[in-house]
RNA sequence: GCGCCCGUAGCUCAGCUGGAUAGAGCAGCGGAUUUCUAAUCCGCAGGCCGCAGGUUCAAGUCCUGCCGGGCGCGCCA
């Protein structure tokens, strides 16, 4: 490996004044300006101060012993105040973009995960209401996340968690009883605190006309086995409203619970979202898996009874106070739940589990991690993810959001105006715990000046490229070879270069540090490099035959970084794209 | 009051887990193209990195204290 030579020789450099491996960590980055290198090393500011040496001499010293192989390091040069600078030589650096080629090279040496298998669980939304826009941008991050991890080497498994157990769900059934009873012309009135969108009312107009059949059809679009517990009610609406009201309410709720759940599922496959698992928590209520996981705390000895309510001592572990776990109701807290889930998560064998939460939840992040350092899981098991709020913009003003009153933008609205890709790309430009002001009217009409498309217009471009040079010169591009590759010349071609030999790094580093917008970022700046090399060169298809085929491979291995990247934030590279007069 | 997040160009945000002259997109101004798809490229202008201390050879980045904004602090989920 390049760092190692590095490492090796710039260690056999400082023996001389009897610094050793273990005394020092040889830090090597990249920096910024290209002026100054591709790698560069502070080692002579860190031993300087130790050495009470001026580091700018240190370095001269250091720079003029260092003994490299010259096929691998062209210079060493020492800068600013005294980091020493490496250049790769040009036809090095062909041997490591063949790498970042090759299936087999450097992103295959990147996946160091072993296969450990990961949850990740994201967008779990109440099955209240169709999908919002802040389930996208947590859509968005979660999917990317489980494809960067998959990446470097996890068995990464994306997960959603449906709370069709709570009160919430018997809201839902009230309010959508309340208003098919309405259109039958009774009296009723919505619940307090019922849910008001105009999704229950459409949903209510619908029950008028279907039939038995018609319910029990529109339940096929469960046939897989996560959904093997959504089912419709027995009968018809005409059939609930008879039904004593604890008994109607629970048919209207389950048909509820259905519907939306398919609409949630829909909006999900949309937006490109594939989950593995569609984890019901009514299923651990049956299981007896709540029950259990009280069980094994008291055994545990972590909790007390105090007013009618069972508490955990969260305060043991970090938490500020102590929470309850079953109400003086006797009914289990959703925290209790929520602990058997993430202990069952456990359980099924997952050696690692991150969540995406939004930032109301923050504050409950030390008393789940809590209980699962008290079950014996130990708190660093679960990494909680939390995601800021977005606030849309429209017509310059905050679009404020409520799902009980029915008033926000639905991820379905959001795709239909701006395009899933748009969408995704512009949420996986901010960092996850940034607020996100997102400008609606921007993205619907300007949607053509969004970054995304000049990365997918730089991929078509090449595309077409590709095919021209086989219609005008019959020149089928080939494999990229170091032979072919060797006539790279201009400066433009060696900063994209520079840029294309960076993937597997930002790849790591954007899993690693759980940011995806460096993966953006990055793509971004492969874009305009290849743009800058396009307009700044002369025609490829112009140039002599080697100029030519060199040009042509650099293209396709552009591709193939822009490619990887797209698949990775999951938009669609076009092969070509429709011109704009 | 306590906790979490944020404060960087007119606007929206990056700044690679401490590096060299703080960047991009949009908006503004000025150029290039009878193009291998200009959805592009080149140039100009625009900054007490919220404020004040501290640590360090080096701070937008780490620590402390303020200021300003968002969110949270239920036997709700």
């Amino acid at each position: 490996m390049l760092e190692d030579i590095l490492r090796q020789g710039l260690l056999a450099a400082v023996e001389q004044y009897g610094v050793y491996e273990e005394d020092v960590d040889i830090e090597l980055e990249q920096p910024r300006d290209r002026s100054h290198g591709h790698l560069s090393t502070n080692l002579a500011l860190i031993l300087g101060g130790r050495l009470k040496r001026k580091p700018r001499e240190l370095a001269g010293e250091i720079a003029a012993a260092v003994d490299l192989p010259k096929e691998v390091i062209e210079s060493v040069e020492i800068a600013g105040p005294g980091f020493i600078n490496f250049r790769i030589a040009r036809p090095y650096q062909i041997d490591l973009l063949l790498e970042v080629w090759n299936p087999d090279g450097a992103l295959a040496d990147i996946r160091t995960g072993g296969d450990k298998r990961i949850n990740v669980e994201f967008i779990s939304a109440n099955p209240t209401g169709p999908l919002n826009v802040v389930s996208a941008r947590a859509g968005a991050f979660g999917m990317t996340l489980v494809r960067l991890l998959t990446a470097i080497g996890y068995d990464a498994h994306a997960e959603y968690y449906v709370n069709d157990a709570g009160r919430q769900v018997g809201l839902l059934g009230r309010s959508l009883r309340a208003q098919y009873l309405q259109l039958m012309g009774e009296q009723a009135e919505l619940p307090e605190g019922g849910y008001q969108g105009r999704y229950l009312e459409i949903m209510a107009a619908e029950l008028l006309d279907r039939d038995t059949e018609a319910i029990k059809d529109s339940a096929k679009a469960f046939d897989d086995e996560s959904f093997q517990r959504v089912q419709p009610p027995e009968g018809n609406a005409e059939d609930w409203r008879r039904l004593p009201e604890e008994e109607s309410v629970r048919s209207f709720a389950k048909y509820a619970l259905m519907k939306i759940l398919s609409w949630q599922r829909e909006t999900c496959r949309r937006f490109g979202l594939r989950f593995e698992t569609w984890y019901f928590e009514s299923e651990l209520h049956e299981t007896k898996r709540v029950e259990r996981a009280l069980e094994k705390l008291k055994k545990s000895e972590v909790t007390f009874e105090a007013d009618d309510a069972v508490w955990f001592r969260a305060t043991d572990y970090g938490d500020e106070k102590d929470r309850v776990l079953v109400r003086a109701d006797g009914m289990p807290t959703y925290f209790l739940a929520d602990i058997a889930y993430h202990f069952h998560k456990f359980q099924r064998g997952f050696e690692y589990a991150i969540d995406f939460w939004g930032p109301d939840h923050h504050g409950y992040i030390p008393r789940m991690r809590g209980a699962m350092e008290a079950l014996g899981v130990g708190r660093d098991w679960l990494e909680v993810q939390v995601l800021q709020h977005v606030t849309f913009i429209e017509g310059g003003r905050n679009v404020q959001m409520s799902k009980r009153r029915g008033q926000f933008i639905t991820m379905d609205e959001l795709i239909d105006e701006v395009g899933a890709d748009v969408a995704k790309y512009t949420f996986l430009t901010r960092k996850p715990n940034s607020h996100l002001d997102f400008d609606l009217d921007l993205a619907k009409e300007q949607s053509d000046e969004n970054p995304v498309m000049k990365v997918k217009y730089a991929h078509a471009r090449i595309c077409s490229l590709l095919g021209k040079a086989v219609e005008q010169k019959s020149v089928e591009a080939g494999e990229p070879t170091a032979a072919s590759l060797a006539h790279l010349a201009d400066e433009p071609e060696w900063n994209l270069v520079r840029e294309l030999l960076r993937l597997p790094q930002v790849i790591v580093s954007a899993a690693r540090s759980r940011e995806p917008h460096r993966l953006t970022a990055y793509v971004d700046e492969v874009a305009s490099l290849y743009n800058r090399f396009w307009n700044q060169c002369e025609k490829i298809l112009e140039q002599d035959d080697e100029r030519r085929l060199a040009q042509l491979h650099l293209s396709l291995i552009t591709r193939h970084v822009i490619r990887i990247v797209c698949e990775l934030i999951g938009v669609d590279a076009p092969e070509s794209m429709e011109k704009r007069d």
